[in-house]
DNA sequence: ATTATTTATTACTTTTTGTAAGTAAGTATA
DNA sequence: TATACTTACTTACAAAAAGTAATAAATAAT
């Protein structure tokens, strides 16, 4: 009989962050603006396609910017906006919980 | 040239909680020990397969306790374990984050 | 035995992701 | 002039995951 109505706007969070690699990506850029190359370097298991799929996915959502420096070859820069800085805490928390909970087989 | 290492115990935390569904049904379970059917009415778009797909990864994992009461009809309690309920600041911290910077269309 | 209720499961379709090769733009090198 | 090099993507196709709807299993009341 009871319905718990879950927040749309948790909802729509769950469904950015929740997306595969999305986390990932984010904690990445944490650390400062990285190059595409650079990112899919650290991220060993992720595809150059996927990259490019999300963070496109994530310049739209206002997350992450792109700059694009013409030099030799071209530089393209991705970093985190405001709204994407302000995931630190959330990373910060699953970095706590796992370190408490995960364990590495 | 500079490789960012991410920490395994994040990456397995981010192959967890990144999967669809899993938050929100974690957050629906955050209120006390709910039945099948009624997480099912909760999460509108969730499906009865995939409900059932991620309630068995997450008592797999230790996320989730599952207890049969042999009643007419038969009742079946999900609920969180202590792994399960630590949780809770990385929810909490998704709602901060969603109601600052998430927008209603 | 039949039926009711809840909790799944199965068969099939659609969407998403993975893989590997290929393209585009701009330089430098032969 | 041509080829080869570098980075940042794209594309075509295969594999895996998720969505949908019908169906089954479990249990006990009638």
């Amino acid at each position: 009989m009871s319905a718990q109505n879950i927040c749309p706007r948790f909802e729509k969070a769950t469904e950015l962050l929740g997306k595969r690699w999305v986390a990932l990506i984010v904690y990445d850029l944490m650390s400062g603006p990285r190059r595409f190359g650079e990112i899919d370097a650290d991220l060993a298991n992720l595809s150059g396609k996927m990259l490019a799929e999300r963070l496109k996915e994530l310049e739209t959502e206002g997350i992450v910017k792109r700059d694009v420096y013409p030099e030799t070859p071209v530089r393209i820069e991705y970093s985190l906006t405001e709204k994407g800085k302000a995931l630190e805490p959330i990373l910060g928390e699953i970095t706590k919980w796992s370190s408490e909970w995960i364990e590495l087989n």
